[in-house]
DNA sequence: TTTCGCTATATTTGTAAAAACATAACGGAG
DNA sequence: CTCCGTTATGTTTTTACAAATATAGCGAAA
């Protein structure tokens, strides 16, 4: 038997969930294509359920993720700011950490 | 801002979930009551819903954890075995270090 | 041999989450 | 002044999951 111990993280303030996985994979996405309705579909997600999420973030963040703009040359557009890129880098720090104690542990319970 | 950082963890082997911690605290109960029905009446849960989740977690362990009789003076009951109890204190150890580890990061998110 | 409390399942019903669909507005470019 | 791709929402439909309901069988004891 080889067993594996997994774990999902997810940052709160206020009782609201701020930083998921779901979350930041979307706002990767959107940093990369530079729009939401293009990084919904690159995750296969609906582009109203994106338009949430972010808008879920934006609200219970004390600065804004991301900024959005309608109209103009492309349609308009969707950019992460540089502190939603640290948020997310610190995200993504606390989760590897989080695997690596974990997968650490998985002798604890090969040994039963 | 005062941020929390949760998470939840469970073992897989196979690919299959072997324990949560809804799975744990149902297993608990019956060691406490020493039978599904009461640990399900405890928990609120239906009794379906627990024997399912106790049966998906015998058939995925290579051990059982519980041990059920039908029929006889109390009309049956379920046990906790000893390596289902040692199981879980392996969990409950993981986990809880796991929130520890947690809580230690949150400063890393409210220097941001 | 009937009753009781439990395990063990199948079937039906209800509900909340997700997906799909629809529509309006914006602003630059042609 | 129309077209395009985008943001921004509301509404409806579908689906997945949970809850409720039903039923059978077991074994000790009265």
């Amino acid at each position: 038997m080889s067993y594996k111990i997994k774990s999902r993280i997810w940052i709160e303030v206020n009782d609201n969930v701020l930083l998921g996985e779901g979350r930041v994979h979307l706002l990767k996405a959107i940093e990369k294509t530079g729009s939401l309705s293009k990084a919904a579909k690159s995750l296969k997600m609906s582009y109203k359920k994106a338009w949430t999420l972010v808008n879920a973030v934006n609200k219970s963040a004390e600065k804004p993720f991301i900024i959005t703009t309608i109209g103009g040359k492309n349609g308009g557009g969707a950019q992460l700011t540089a502190y939603g890129k640290t948020m997310i880098d610190a995200f993504d720090d606390i989760n590897r950490d989080c695997w690596n104690y974990l997968d650490n542990q998985v002798h604890k319970i090969d040994a039963l």
